[in-house]
DNA sequence: TTGGGG
């Protein structure tokens, strides 16, 4: 169902209120007056019309009785944030008429017996035909007048664009938001669901604990889910962008929707913190899900966003770069242009040899004891290599080490760059600083098998052609 | 009856 107008209206009866004593008036060509969707919700009890905005949709589910049931959400001039309709029906295919009576503050109910409704394209068109009716409806001779005027309040007040928005790129732990995204992808394992959302954004580069745990440095992970995800799933995630892990125990009944389409929908009330560097969202049990139209003013901001950004090579980058990326690296690898680690994740050959710009968020070994074994030239260093879209390790080989750490160094020089590396600061009057936050830099990277039966499972990446200045 | 939470 697309963004469309709904006209709702009860079939009048003797003794009710004010509007559907006007509407009765009329009887059988009864003149229905529409209340404005403000109006509505200072009438509890009373029953009404309504002709207003789908803003947003619900799944449809079986009700714990012997019903279907759907939500939408509803809005007119008069109330941009719109309010709750259910409806209820014994065929998933009927959505029927009911009785429409107010509960509390905030939504709407339609009863079987006495409602009906019609649906309505909402962009603007001269077609006045609903595309969907129930039975009991009946038209007004004024309503072809009132869709035009909805379908023009609705080309200028796109449903959405709400205060508590937030995007990936300006994500805030402890804050409870909304995010318009795109779901790709649905995973559940006893009862926890993940959800891989994304919106055409990249989320903020995190500060990392300066403590010098070697330990936490070493086993940084290169992601949060238990179990990674399978190569035919992650090629179907988008290359530039960050894809948001969601977390939930919590069975949202949108979910069905969600795995079987991609749908862009509204998480709203959910809260994001940081596991090891990497944004986790958490829906709680405040938190909803609404799925949304491709025609939600959100979403079609996502979407000209996007589109604006993948088309520069530049915007492309990781936005938490921007403007100019640290040049603490060399690379020899002029002519390539930018890919992101997701491309080559993604890359249909195993063997692929890229240009990218990420930061240094681990490394094995990293302690200063270990670090001068590498002077011997027999260890080889694993990075783990972080952009917006994915996380990597990434092998300095140790025929590389010379040329990466740019010649034959000290052991204090060796420390001095991978503290560098790192983002650790050097200390200074003040004591050890709290957080380190390492610096994005451009580096070559080419990737190969080490079994040629299992070339997927054994593909590892090492480093080439970058040198790391003082 | 159920359901809904700007």
């Amino acid at each position: 169902m697309e963004e469309a107008a709904a006209r709702e209206r009860k079939r009048p009866r003797e003794g009710d209120a004010a509007p559907s004593a006007a509407a009765a008036a009329g009887a059988g060509k009864a003149q229905y007056v529409y209340l404005p969707v403000a109006d509505a919700l200072k009438a509890p009890g009373a029953r009404v019309f309504l002709f207003a905005a789908v803003s947003e949709i619900g799944a449809a589910v079986r009700s714990r009785g012997t019903d279907f049931t759907l939500t939408l959400r509803v809005a007119d001039q008069s109330r941009p944030a719109g309010i709750s309709v259910t409806f209820f029906a014994d065929n998933v295919a009927l959505l029927p008429c009911v009785k429409i009576t107010m509960h509390g503050e905030f939504f709407v109910t339609f009863n079987k017996k006495f409602s009906s409704f019609a649906l309505f394209e909402g962009k603007v068109s001269t077609e006045c035909s609903p595309y969907q009716t129930s039975t009991k409806y009946y038209g007004t001779q004024y309503d072809n007048e009132l869709l035009t005027q909805m379908r023009t309040w609705l080309a200028y007040n796109p449903p959405g664009l709400k205060d508590l928005e937030l995007q990936l790129r300006s994500l805030k732990s402890d804050t409870t938001f909304d995010l318009v995204c795109k779901v790709l992808h649905v995973y559940e394992n006893n009862g926890e669901w993940i959800f891989y959302v994304w919106d055409g954004t990249d989320t903020p580069a995190a500060e990392f604990q300066a403590i010098l745990d070697a330990e936490a440095v070493e086993s940084s992970p290169l992601h949060l889910e238990g179990v990674p995800l399978p190569r035919e799933v992650l090629c179907t995630m988008p290359c530039v962008g960050t894809v948001l892990r969601v977390f939930t125990n919590r069975y949202i009944k949108e979910v069905f929707h969600l795995q079987k389409n991609i749908y862009w929908a509204r998480f709203c009330n959910i809260t994001c913190k940081q596991e090891f560097g990497i944004w986790k969202g958490i829906l709680g049990p405040s938190s909803r899900v609404r799925l949304l139209s491709h025609e939600d003013g959100s979403v079609v901001d996502r979407m000209k966003m996007y589109d604006s950004r993948i088309a520069n090579q530049v915007h492309r980058q990781p936005m938490a770069s921007l403007p100019g990326a640290s040049n603490i690296a060399d690379v020899e690898y002029e002519a390539a242009g930018y890919t992101t680690l997701m491309e080559s994740l993604t890359h249909e050959q195993v063997t692929h040899k890229f240009k990218t710009l990420v930061r240094v968020v681990a490394a094995y070994p990293c302690r200063a004891s270990e670090l001068r074994l590498l002077l011997t030239g027999s260890y080889c260093l694993r990075l783990t290599l972080e952009d917006p879209t994915a996380r990597i390790h990434a092998y300095v080989h140790k025929d590389d080490g010379a040329k990466f750490f740019g010649g034959f160094l000290t052991a204090e020089a060796l420390i001095k760059k991978m503290n560098k590396l790192l983002g650790i600061p050097e200390e200074d009057e003040e004591g050890t600083p709290l957080t380190r936050n390492p610096p994005w830099i451009w580096c070559c990277v080419k990737s190969y098998r080490l079994d040629k039966n299992d070339p997927w499972g054994s593909r590892r990446y090492r480093i080439f052609g970058t040198e790391i200045r003082d």
